[in-house]
DNA sequence: TATAACATTGAAACCGGTTTCCGTCAAGTC
DNA sequence: GACTTGACGGAAACCGGTTTCAATGTTATA
């Protein structure tokens, strides 16, 4: 039925060019209606569907999107991608994936070679970690690029770029625990090279302040964001005589709070009757694990869809959604846990669409109005660790 | 440097024709030691990388496989597409992702739009579930195609295919708890209509047979492969008196092992004290679930490889790897777990790779020997659910 | 030494679209 | 009524490769 029919045998089936064809299945404007219609049910009637690759030749553009992402096995990665294939199935538009291993030594040459290929018309790098500098060349050099990335300052940073805001998340996790009635509040930290690790860590501090507390040194450990790190870090914590212990832990991230656990689970330290935690990034383990973790959400696949959704308009800005949008991100949060919205003191002007939007200069071709910074808000979900049953 | 390069121009440059530096590219074996050299030194001085675009459209193949998946927030999803990304990353092959999501009830036009952009040269379809019988009809109207899939009996299944062995997995659950000491044995079975469920039920039974015992149809309980289902297993098994509790039990996958722990938690039921248990899949969580769950592990990720491994072999026979394999597969276990390799009754006479081989006839294009169907071998990895400490 | 067979390489056709260029025709203007 | 203008649509060039075909130079055969 569909057997590799061409262009040419449309055109001859309808009695015209194939330009004219061509033109109809691009909707060029100055085409009489009559033309169109005799097109149009040839190529129903046929079922027609032009060849991608010939397309993507002759109009120097492909309609493929590189999707570059650490290991898949990453916490994060399957719901920032849920987020980017929901969106894009709706589209004309086909994702590539890259997985990367950052392990791998040559891993910008496999960069390099990927790009090279010029197979995709843009690309969206998700968490790339020490290969941002690498990948700014590429942009800076013209292929389109979004970034979901929050290890870097977001001051100047001159690809679009979608994140959280940390810091309000950090302030979150922090005022739960003091309206809870805690005081003594330890921080566990993220590398202090990446961004969003100050910004949680500022938003500790700036929570503490609002209630008259001065950070505590004493109080403040430092992590790797691995589980490993936190099995450290609470095994340091626990072995201090219990008076110097503290009422409450804010871990920042949940893969480190997991060491928490394993480690108060060794030692039978109850959470949160002896300690409570919060983590931060809402994974999806982290609502099974004992007791489930309250954490700060970060809208993983939100923020796919929103990255996907700007490197669309920067590679087509004509580019229209075929179907209406479908229903907004229901995320993953179970039933029975209370969802709180961003409050921060530092929530900024809204534009509408429940997101800060930040505008920068940028020097590379593809602005939209200066370098696009895309900023989606945390909301704490509250489980057992932190709230004695 | 490598800006838009095209074979014209490299063939300017070495002063010979586009056609030779074609020829050259592509491994053409009538070449003269000195043209290719000379074409190659300049490829390399300019860094030159053909246009796929274009090579596509000329030789008629898409450097490009589709690979279909359930969403990527299933458990074993990311696993096997490490596994595929990883092959395929030593390839001259790139991967389409295609996530679609089977609660939508136009999935099998998804799939049709997919396909009939002739964009894939190849499909790697995971899991499909109930879009098995529609992937058929396009691998039979001739598109190179290898299916994951458990669900189905093998039996005169026309296309290649990738699984594991889910009767000896089965045997391995119930005979580990056999060989601990535990008589009264139940078994959580998923849904009937999936081939792998009725397998592993039956390496069940072989299990028990063995060591004399008979399946007590009062310990078979019929699940639904997801952790509400489990749930109410355990709740309907628990409220039963205590005489008739099982010594143990053999959930059939790891989603419905999650449901016993939550609710043996809720109870206060001691896991393995009172009841000892075992999964199956392996899924990443469960190492990290409490206790930690004892559970059949399913090489996701190598599936994933042979897979697409087999996939390409049918997309393109002369495909040959341009770097030597790397390591084998690692896993996930932690340390510390025992890992048991198949040693059930059923091993079959295996190929010297590791993996047992049948073949089919088929009448499918592209058969190698028929259909290929690989299955791989299952292990035990021994957690705290079913060892006392 | 003449000739057939073979190895090597260039020219040109082709893959299936998009886009430029240009001719035609009808409507609008003076 | 002649001329301008713009809408429309066909012919042909083009995108950047692969592959067929034919020409050339070499080597083996008789």
């Amino acid at each position: 039925m569909d057997e590799k029919l061409t262009i040419q045998d449309i055109a001859r089936l309808a009695g015209v060019s194939k330009s004219s064809v061509s033109r109809v299945l691009n909707n060029y404007p100055a085409i009489s209606q009559e033309l169109r219609e005799r097109v149009m049910r040839v190529v129903r009637e046929y079922n027609f569907v032009p060849n991608v690759t010939a397309r993507g030749l002759a109009g120097g553009k492909t309609r493929l999107v590189g999707v570059l992402t650490p290991p898949l096995t990453w916490p994060a990665i399957p719901e920032m991608l849920r987020g980017v294939a929901e969106y894009i199935e709706r589209t004309s538009y086909e994702m590539v994936l890259y997985s990367i291993n950052f392990e791998n030594p040559t891993h910008t040459d496999v960069v390099d070679r990927i790009l090279s290929l010029r197979m995709v018309s843009g690309l969206l790098a998700i968490l790339p970690c020490d290969l941002t500098p690498h990948l700014l060349k590429h942009f800076e050099r013209g292929l389109p690029m979004v970034m979901i990335n929050d290890q870097e300052p977001p001051e100047h940073f001159p690809c679009p770029w979608v994140g959280v805001d940390n810091r309000t998340g950090g302030y979150q996790a922090t005022r739960h625990l003091l309206d809870l009635g805690y005081r003594r509040i330890a921080h566990v930290m993220g590398p202090k090279r990446y961004y969003c690790a100050q910004e949680r860590f500022e938003g500790y501090c700036q929570a503490l302040r609002e209630v008259g507390l001065e950070p505590d040194p004493e109080l403040l450990l430092q992590g790797e964001f691995d589980p490993a790190s936190g099995r450290r870090c609470a095994r340091e914590l626990f072995a201090r005589e219990r008076t110097r212990w503290p009422e409450a832990i804010f871990v920042a991230n949940d893969q480190m709070a997991y060491g928490f656990l394993e480690v108060a689970e060794e030692q039978g330290i109850q959470i949160p009757q002896d300690v409570a935690l919060v983590g931060f990034d809402d994974n999806l383990v982290s609502s099974h694990v004992r007791p489930p973790l309250t954490t700060v959400r970060q809208p993983f696949s939100q923020m796919g869809a929103k990255a996907i959704e700007l490197l669309l308009k920067m590679v087509d800005p004509d580019h229209v959604l075929p179907r209406a949008r479908a229903a907004e991100d229901e995320g993953h949060t179970e039933a029975g846990a209370r969802m709180t919205p961003a409050t921060g003191p530092l929530a900024a002007a809204a534009d509408g669409s429940g997101h800060q939007l930040r505008v920068h200069e940028t020097s590379a071709p593809y602005r939209l109005d200066g370098a696009i910074h895309i900023q989606l808000d945390t909301s704490l979900v509250v489980r057992a660790s932190s709230v004695p049953a």
